[in-house]
Order: structure tokens, then C-alpha cells, then sequence
DNA sequence: TTGTATGCGTTATCAC
DNA sequence: GTGATAACGCATACAA
């Protein structure tokens, strides 16, 4: 035993304000400052207010990391997305952030640049900041990943996919059915020969996943055409990038007379290009997107896509997440949500 | 005292393995434990391959609110921005990623919506995180964030502005210095009357000071010229708003020979709508933009702007961090980093 | 309504 | 090279 109240400088490091000094400065025992702070409908008016001076005038800010190791509540919600500065994933954290902020809860934020390894790894790092819940991106993990999300029991809310079996719950569209929506919908238009540009060798499932939905349609509706891929390799997703690939299906596949990108960036690059090379779109070619960004909107012509709700995504999964958690995690509560997509038919194709 | 190594599950909530569990497994302390997972070298061979292998047949996490706790030392970053969405902040996130996550260092990310007293909410909140570092954007505080910030005994980067006199580290460009720089150029192209349209009433300081960088280059180069400014009120910045406020400019100012919007969003709008409604840019009306977003170099024609490095800010706040936590936070490594700005002359302004 | 005792899981200190 | 012990700052259970 030893005399408390006092400092031994021994350990101290920081010296910021404690709950134990603002309740010797209130006068009063630090349990009763913390009820003030959390529940303060319990302490007695005047108690509470000499606690609130007490907090003011010491500038006590309390420290959550004590806080969460007494209580076994982080108040933090993990979030695992393959690139911050990829819009989509921009609007999906901040969607999280708008519904989980007024509730406390903080988001601590990675990215895994569509690596499936480094997602595992920055999963093991935020594990151990004990978050009260995860999101992450895509249904398709390591099976290290899957062995830590287990037993790491909390809320998981996987996203940008569906599946019938989430690790827990799940918040997103089907990408196949979305692109086989979006090739019926260039199929009824009269088109002959479809082809599909984008980039499938950055690690990036869910655009595996289009191409899937691609070829198959093309098979089913289109028998007989032969299946084209132009595949920008893994240098990234840019406007630029859509231009070398408008550029190589002219040069390469004349025949074509609809190009389907895998993201509104790539057909916006293209079709700006188009317009910079003097080929009219769609009157010698159509193009379609997939996304529903802004920028396709307002292009001449505007874009036919497919509109995905990203920010929808993280309110849905932000909301998810608080059920979950304040449920005590009980397994029933699990989710799985479709957030469905939306075919915009634009200028860029046209009834051939 | 109490008999130790059992669980009593009085308050025991999580059943997470911990440290002295896999001391148990591996035969040996907690501590050294702790010193194989920080400093391997310093345990035996034989030691740290027993350690290693209990660590992994426990899938031992690491508790990080614990080790914070005790080490001081929370290995997390606070960071502040406007909006998630707004891509040239999610660049500057991503530039802060790439520097502090190698080093261990983990981001939490928050919105103030442009708003300062949000901004101190939010800074409150997360100083109760005990982060080993904050970013925020602006160099424009309430008095309340100010104390906390002084308080809080912890490097601080503001960015995406510049001052002699930071809270502690600044890392930015002069918006006022950038603004005059393309009022000037637009001085030279021969431009007679230059108006200003952009978003200048949402809250966003560094909008309003290229605003008076405007005011100030319209009397010092154009004197005699009225000063018009649109404003877009605080309907936020898109496309949308650019195209509006293209169509206002052209009904309301018809004398105007060139509109200098405050962000390419707005720009790409506008020079998407003069195609639409057939007014040719640069040939009838100038336009420029700010920021060197990417889809401004891909228009027809080409964004004349001002291309700010977001990236690049985010990078160098993280080293400026890295090295003031490295070195102990002495107030000697203060910095000023000025990432600059540069002029991009494009296609949507032409020599008069 | 308020106070006391104790534990949360880790690291720092110091002894061996 | 390794271990025992005492913090770190707060919340929970229970007592008063």
C-alpha cells in the first residue's frame, strides 16, 4: 500500500490533466466525476456543476485509452479500403463517418491497395486496438484474415459485394448482376459486337468479378461474337489509362461498336479522348461506364453506366454496425444487405 | 494478494489471449514476452523461437489501448479534414498513409465539415485518443482548439495553408500567393475583365483567401474594372454548381472575357456546359480553374489552373511528424515546409 | 447520492 | 538474459 494523491514521478510521463486531480480539485471522489461525465442525470445538481467548473478550469480531457481497457469498449470502428484517394471508397468512409460519428464512434482508417496480403496485415495491426466493429471491402479475404476476424469476435461488416455466407454481415451489390444488367442493356440497344476495357490485374476482386458477369453475357446473348478483354495492366485506374485503352480498341478491334469500361473513369478518358480525336460517340462507337460518377454526368455525351451508391454503402453499413454493437453482438442480428444499382442510360450509346 | 495465472471472471469481458497467457504457454514471464515482440534482439535464441511459436499457436493480438496506457505512446495519428469525399483531401490522407504506416503509425481520420466549431469538437474527442500526432487543415482555429492543441503537448501539422506563425509545424502553399499567380497570368494572356466564381460562404477559409488574392490583383492590374464575384452560397462544390454558375456568369456579366473559378470541380463543369450550349471556350469566354485535378487536363480544351501538390502535403506532414515525434517533440524542430504551387497553362485561355 | 476497492493488459524499473 | 513488481488512468461492483 502506499499514499496516494500525490505524483511519484517515477513512471509520469505525461502530464496532463487526470480524473483523479479534477475530482481533488472538485473535492469530491473520482468515481463521482466519472458519473458526472457519463451519467450525469445520477450526481446531485451542485455536485455536477462544481465537476464541470472543476473539468473547465483544469482542462481535463479524459483519456480514452484508460478508458478502454476498463471498460472493453474502444468506441472505434476499423475500416479497411483498397485506396483512400479512390472516390468511390472516399464516399463509402464518409457515409461511415456521418452515421457512426454522432454516436462517439471513431474510424481508423487503411488502406490495402487491393492486396489481400497487406489487408490481412493491417487487419492484425487494428485488431489490436480493439475496435469495436470492422468494415471492410470485398467478401474475398486471406484465410490468416478470416482466423483473426473470428476470433476477434466483433462486428464485421464486409462491403462493395454480396455473398450468402459473410463473415458476419455484409453491405453492397451483386458486381455481377450489375454488369449483366448493364450488357443486356447494350444488347437490347442492337449492338453486334461488344468489348470489355479495364483493369483486371491490380488485385482488384470486384472488378474480377464484372469481367465474369462480361463474359458470360457475352456467351449467352451475344453467341458466336468473339469475347474481347483490353486489360490496362495494374497501372492504376486514370483517365489517362482510358484513353490508351480507347485508343488500342480503335487501332486494334475496329470491329467493335461498343466499348465497355469497368469504371467511369476509364470511359470519361475515353470519351474525352474520342472527342479530341474526332470520333463520334456514340455514333461510331458507343462506350459505358460503370460507377455513376459525377463527371459522367456532365460529360457531352453523358455516360451510360451503372450508378452504384458508394456513400449508401457506408450509411448502411455504419448503421449495420451500431445495431450490432448495441445488441451485444449477438449472433442473430447478422445482416446482409443489397443496396442494389441503378442503370443510367446516357448519350454515350444510342438504339443502333 | 491474490493467487494468479486463474481467470476470475468478476469483470473479465473479453476472452482475447493475453500477454501473461502466452508467458504460460511459452514457460517463461510476461516481460520477457513483451521484449520479444519489441526488442528481439535482446531475448536469447532459444527464447524468442519459443516465444514466436506460443504467440502464433495462441493468435496472440497485442492489446494497443493496454500498451498505450502504459507506455504513453499511442502510435496513432489524429487527423482533421474537411470531407472525406473531397478528393484533393482524401489525396493528402493517402500521401499521410504512404509516410506513417510503415512506421506503425495509425490514422484516425475525422470530418469538420468546414466548420471551426466542429473542428474543436472533433479535436477534443480525439485528444481524449492520446495520438502521438495531429494534422489538421487550416491555420484558422477557435481560441477552445487553440488551448487544446497547446495543451495537448503534441506535434501538430497544420496544412493547405501557410503562416509564420503555426500552432507548431505548417505544411502548404499559399492559396493568396497561388491566386495572385493566376490573376497575373491571366493579366498577360491580355484578359480584360476576369471575373471570380467559386463557393465563398460554405466556410471554407482558404476559398476566401484566394478570393482577396482576386480583389487584390483586380485593383493592382485592372484598375478601373469592376471586381464581380458569383458565389455559389454553400451548396458544396460539384459539377452542377459549375455549370450554374457558368450560366449565371453569361447571363448576368456578358462583358466578362474570362470566369477564374475557385476549384476545377466547378471549372470542368462549366467548360462541360459551354460545349452543351455551343459557346466556345477559349474562343467567346476564358476559363480557369484551381486545384490541377485530373479531369481538367483531360477536358477539350485543356483546364488552364492552378495545380496544388494534396499529395505531396500529405507526405510532408507525415515526415514532419515522424521526425518531431522521433525527436522528442522539442520545439527547436518546428517547421514551415512551403510545397508550392504551379501554374498550369492549358487550352481554355488563349492569348487575346 | 457518493465513496472504496479492484481489475483491465501492458510497459518501465530494478534486481538478479 | 530473465523475472518480480509497480504503475498507467479509468470503469465496474459493491458498500455506505
Amino acid at each position: 500500500m502506499h499514499a496516494d494523491g500525490d505524483r511519484r514521478s517515477s513512471r509520469r510521463s505525461t502530464r496532463s490533466v487526470t480524473l483523479a486531480e479534477v475530482a481533488a480539485h472538485a473535492g469530491v471522489s473520482p468515481q463521482t466525476v466519472s458519473r458526472a461525465i457519463r451519467q450525469p442525470d445520477v450526481v446531485s445538481a451542485e455536485t455536477l456543476e462544481r465537476v464541470q467548473e472543476s473539468i473547465r478550469s483544469t482542462g481535463y480531457v479524459p483519456n480514452l485509452a484508460a478508458s478502454n481497457l476498463a471498460s472493453n469498449r474502444s468506441r472505434t470502428i476499423a475500416v479497411l479500403i483498397p485506396a483512400v484517394s479512390a472516390s468511390v471508397f472516399a464516399e463509402t468512409v464518409q457515409g461511415l463517418e456521418t452515421v457512426l460519428a454522432p454516436h462517439g464512434y471513431h474510424l481508423f482508417i487503411g488502406t490495402t491497395e487491393y492486396s489481400l496480403q497487406q489487408e490481412e496485415e493491417m487487419l492484425r495491426a487494428f485488431l489490436g486496438r480493439r475496435p469495436d466493429g470492422v468494415v471492410l471491402v470485398g467478401t474475398e479475404h486471406t484465410p490468416g484474415a478470416q482466423a483473426l476476424l473470428n476470433a476477434a469476435r466483433v462486428p464485421v461488416v464486409e462491403s462493395w459485394e454480396l455473398t450468402q455466407h459473410p463473415v458476419d454481415s455484409v453491405v453492397g451489390f451483386s458486381n455481377y448482376a450489375a454488369m449483366s444488367a448493364l450488357i443486356e442493356h447494350v444488347h437490347a440497344l442492337g449492338y453486334r459486337f461488344p468489348i470489355l476495357a479495364g483493369q483486371f490485374s491490380g488485385g482488384d476482386v470486384r472488378a474480377l468479378r464484372r469481367r465474369a458477369a462480361f463474359e458470360d453475357g457475352m456467351r449467352r446473348l451475344f453467341p458466336g461474337v468473339p469475347v474481347r478483354i483490353l486489360d490496362a495492366g495494374s497501372a492504376g485506374v486514370s483517365m489517362d489509362a482510358g484513353r490508351d485503352l480507347f485508343r488500342q480498341a480503335r487501332a486494334d478491334l475496329p470491329q467493335a461498336d461498343v466499348v465497355m469500361f469497368s469504371s467511369d473513369v476509364f470511359a470519361a478518358g475515353a470519351v474525352l479522348e474520342a472527342m479530341r480525336a474526332g470520333v463520334a460517340v456514340p455514333g461510331e462507337i458507343g462506350v459505358t461506364g460503370f460507377g455513376g460518377f459525377d463527371v459522367g454526368q456532365h460529360l457531352v455525351p453523358t455516360l451510360t453506366t451503372m450508378l452504384v451508391p458508394s456513400r449508401r454503402i457506408g450509411e448502411e453499413a455504419g448503421r449495420v454496425l451500431l445495431e450490432r454493437i448495441e445488441s451485444g453482438n449477438r449472433p442473430a442480428a447478422a445482416a446482409i444487405v443489397d443496396v442494389g444499382h441503378t442503370l443510367v442510360a446516357g448519350e454515350s450509346t444510342a438504339q443502333q
